[in-house]
DNA sequence: ACACCAGTTTACGTGAACGTCAACCCCTTT
DNA sequence: AAAGGGGTTGACGTTCACGTAAACTGGTGT
């Protein structure tokens, strides 16, 4: 799979792809004499990894981080426990963020609520009450 | 309550306080002939929710948008339906941003798993085993 | 052979979110 | 009165994450 595909295929740009390589967060093969890079299965669910963490608000180092403790040829010489221990502490982070989003949520539900009950009281019946009777 | 020791109590600057202000996201009292910044516990509880919407990856403009949903001063003048309306849009987006982290979570936790299965293989049972015996 | 298209490198530009520094108050303490 | 200790306003600098443009290369159809 070509640049322009991969980059059509999950909205974004080639330079975006590129300067993720760039960062090394992608490894595609630069093929023999290095002409054109290629992109299979595992550089494209990279990627999505890569899109995801960013949508959730993380810098490209703290996923290259995350990404490299996914990977196990990266991690090959390292010690297994500092590894282990430090993706325990990633997942902590991960719980304390799941909570604050559901903090956040709640909060804007009761404002939500209190508005929409604004709404009931401002514009009275309407014929829309009527209509599915 | 000044603008250092608000800073102070949630570990950012005073730049970073004056920078939101400037954005659009706090207005505190500019006391008569505008000598100094006083901060309330209205000021500080939506500067949380700044630093809490910074933590999950929004821009200022974002927050700024969330803000001003829960500002009823802010919101006097528009259709309430429109900010019911757009108040859904972004609760629907929050609970799309926690799907995507707990996916993300369980990715994390499939490899942890592995890993954590490789380190038993590994190191084969050693004295701490034996420690609380 | 030539045009054309897609990909590549290099390099400078850009917007968001502050950091940093200078110069200037204002109040208080000595 | 002089010296500090915050606070305030510019204004320029900086980092991250790309955007954009230029110049080059490599295969492909005609």
């Amino acid at each position: 799979m070509s640049i322009s595909n991969l980059a059509q295929e999950l909205l974004i740009t080639p330079r975006t792809i590129r300067y993720y390589e760039e960062m090394g967060l992608l490894t595609p093969f630069h093929h023999e004499k290095m002409s054109q890079r290629l992109y299979g299965p595992r550089e494209r669910a990279r990627l999505t990894l890569v899109l995801r963490g960013k949508r959730l608000g993380f810098t490209l180092a703290e996923i290259k981080e995350m990404i490299d403790l996914y990977d196990i040829d990266r991690t090959e010489g390292l010690q297994l426990e500092r590894t282990v221990a430090y993706g325990e502490k990633k997942l902590q982070e991960l719980e304390e963020k799941i909570q604050e989003l559901i903090l956040l949520k709640g909060e804007l539900m009761d404002y939500h609520q209190q508005f929409t009950e604004l709404l009931k009281k401002d514009e009275p019946p309407t014929n829309d009450n009527l209509d599915n009777r």
